[in-house]
DNA sequence: TAAAAAACTTGAAGTAGTTCAAGAAAGGAT
DNA sequence: ATCCTTTCTTGAACTACTTCAAGTTTTTTA
């Protein structure tokens, strides 16, 4: 259950045996059903959420009412709102899950402590942020040099398995046009 | 010349005397001139860049040979191509001085090196990263969510200044539409 | 301080993508 | 198995923004 957790810290930094015990003490699993939110616009996100099994995604709500992805999340990553968490502002964001799921959650003061008992995992989190945040730098690249059907074909040729993950409208949100004009990418009438 | 760098740590963690000592033996403060790069496309980026003075940006050129401006960097914010750091990986990135600037740089090695000897940077780097990359999660909210003239006016209003600061086809670039339409706004032509 | 280069402006014509509305298909719940 | 909700499709009308080209202003360099 907290197996894929540690999987994922070791290949950052190396726990011994009671660091890892420590680091257990700390976490708590619970399943999030589809359509369940861990974060809504408005509250100040006081956890960062692992995911063991699943899919979430982080979107706003536009003055028109409708949905905007921002990003997604699948097994073996962090989720949360980094400027909420650290700041204590109110969020900007939703992070609902998109399937059944489950999650590693460790909240603010949880966290804190634990990086004092164990100090490598400061590593750990800086690593897997930078890893985050490079890849959040190369998203603002396709989406300032593709045009929209470029962006499908990309991402349906990188990650084919989950192009069909998600739903198709959520999808198209993520990358920035329409659903209706994603249904025309697919259908060649573009 | 270093002093903005430890005064930045300060904000995050304490360090000693000789903490702070030994930090500055790892780090070197350069000048470049404007139009000068620290990194092009294609390099594997090797160095991080702390701007003690000036104004940077990353961009990257497309196909039509048009340059796009992902991000801008000021005064006391890091500069690097997190994913090439990070894995060793080409850049897709050109990072360029807008003005005649200082930066200290510390290359990759030198940072494994002094990590190691004040782990506690450890927790800087995570917080500053964090910083970056929920900045990086607004912006991205900015792009969905306005539309161009609301990005500009948005800007303008938040960082007058910065405005001022970069000439106006970098903006127009970096809020993603084109001069001309940025020189219509303006103009209170559309 | 003149000449060259870089940055900004303007209008006209074009287009990539949106919006709307209505129907079809697929998925979930009971 | 059927009803209800959610998701996907299609075409027609529209619009926010781009592209191009030419001229003007500002900045840099020698």
């Amino acid at each position: 259950m907290y197996l894929p957790l540690l999987d994922h810290i070791d290949k950052f930094v190396k726990l011994d045996h009671d660091e890892r015990n420590t680091v257990l003490t700390y976490l708590d699993c619970h399943k999030v059903r589809k359509k369940e939110h861990v974060l809504k616009e408005g509250q100040v996100c006081n956890a960062q959420y692992f995911i063991v099994k699943g899919c979430f995604h982080q979107y706003i709500i536009n003055e028109k009412g409708v949905e905007k992805t921002l990003l997604f999340g699948i097994e073996n990553w962090w989720m949360t709102d980094f400027l909420s968490f650290q700041s204590h502002s109110p969020s900007n964001f939703y992070i609902q899950a998109i399937e059944n799921s489950e999650v590693i959650s460790i909240d603010k003061e949880s966290l804190e402590d634990l990086l004092i008992r164990v100090p490598k995992l400061e590593r750990y989190f800086r690593l897997c942020m930078q890893k985050s945040f490079g890849a959040s730098q190369v998203r603002i690249k396709y989406l300032f040099t593709m045009s929209a059907e470029e962006r499908y074909h990309h991402i349906n040729t990188m990650f084919p398995e989950f192009v069909q993950r998600v739903p198709q409208y959520m999808l198209a949100s993520y990358l920035d046009f329409s659903p209706e004009f994603l249904s025309k990418i697919r259908a060649g009438k573009v």
